[in-house]
DNA sequence: AATTTGAGTTAGTGTATGCTAACAATAATA
DNA sequence: TATTATTGTTAGCATACACTAACTCAAATT
């Protein structure tokens, strides 16, 4: 069964400890405190919950680590983050940090539909000789589904 | 000065009333609470705090209309809702009802300037025969700021 | 080993938002 | 007009999430 969606607030930890365990192979609640602007406590409190929902290994004063539910779950919303960050600076040219910031806030919120047709879109213009290609055409490859 | 930005929730319950005010020429609880899915009661408390804030007229147990600035605000955010559905739609083929749903959620969140852009990307892919067209060209147009 | 410093936690508070249940006002109708 | 039904409001509660202040633990330094 799948598994249920968090809030965006929880959405925005768990990559945060995606990110930073990636980036130095562990996370401390300082990082992520400062990856996500809020205070230690609102942390700790984030910890608790995503601990509790098995999302992340968590014993108090350690290091944080993802289980392999959380692994997967941060996997997706940072794929999404990428992709739409890519639409926005290579497709509309928006400033790095703005479209950094945007991305952040869209992932959370697009359906899997839009957000797949979306990431086919981008993969399209780019690999695509646009001006070989009749718009059309293109609607019709990849709006079959 | 500019208006200080409003919650996603409270966004949402200004755009509907302006819905209604569009479609019925008034606005009143029931409704609002239908067309957001929430209670009539988080309706009243919605209201009371729009009318402490200057965007709706609101008196007990009477209709609700939206002051000059609620008009305004309400304006923006449904324009962005119109083109951000437009976009879902038009150009990635993304189902009505999902896009609407997206379209509903994105517009809380995006910037001016990734909305701008977008809005201009949209136009700029229908009202151009793509085929003609150099992908590099578009940037370099619409890309100037 | 003792002390200091920094990291992490807990407890308590505030705000935003939703809900239910009980009540009040208005509108419809008998 | 009196009654009933509908609509709207209030009060009280719950959840999510952030904060501050006070505390505990662990690591670093002496």
């Amino acid at each position: 069964m799948s598994v249920k969606k968090l809030s965006t607030s929880m959405e925005d930890y768990l990559e945060a400890i995606y990110m930073l365990q990636t980036e130095n192979k562990s996370a401390r609640s300082t990082d992520i405190a400062d990856k996500l602007k809020v205070k230690k406590s609102s942390v700790t409190n984030a910890l608790q919950l995503l601990a509790e929902k098995g999302f992340i290994n968590y014993d108090k004063y350690s290091e944080v680590t993802l289980t392999d539910k959380g692994l997967k779950y941060a996997d997706e919303v940072y794929f999404k983050h990428k992709t739409i960050k890519r639409f926005f600076t290579n497709i509309l040219n928006v400033d790095e940090a703005v479209a950094e910031d945007n991305a952040c806030k869209i992932e959370h919120v697009i359906d899997k539909e839009v957000f797949d047709k979306l990431s086919y879109f981008l993969e399209f213009i780019i690999s695509t000789d646009i001006t070989s290609v009749n718009i059309e055409k293109f609607k019709k490859e990849y709006g079959k589904n």
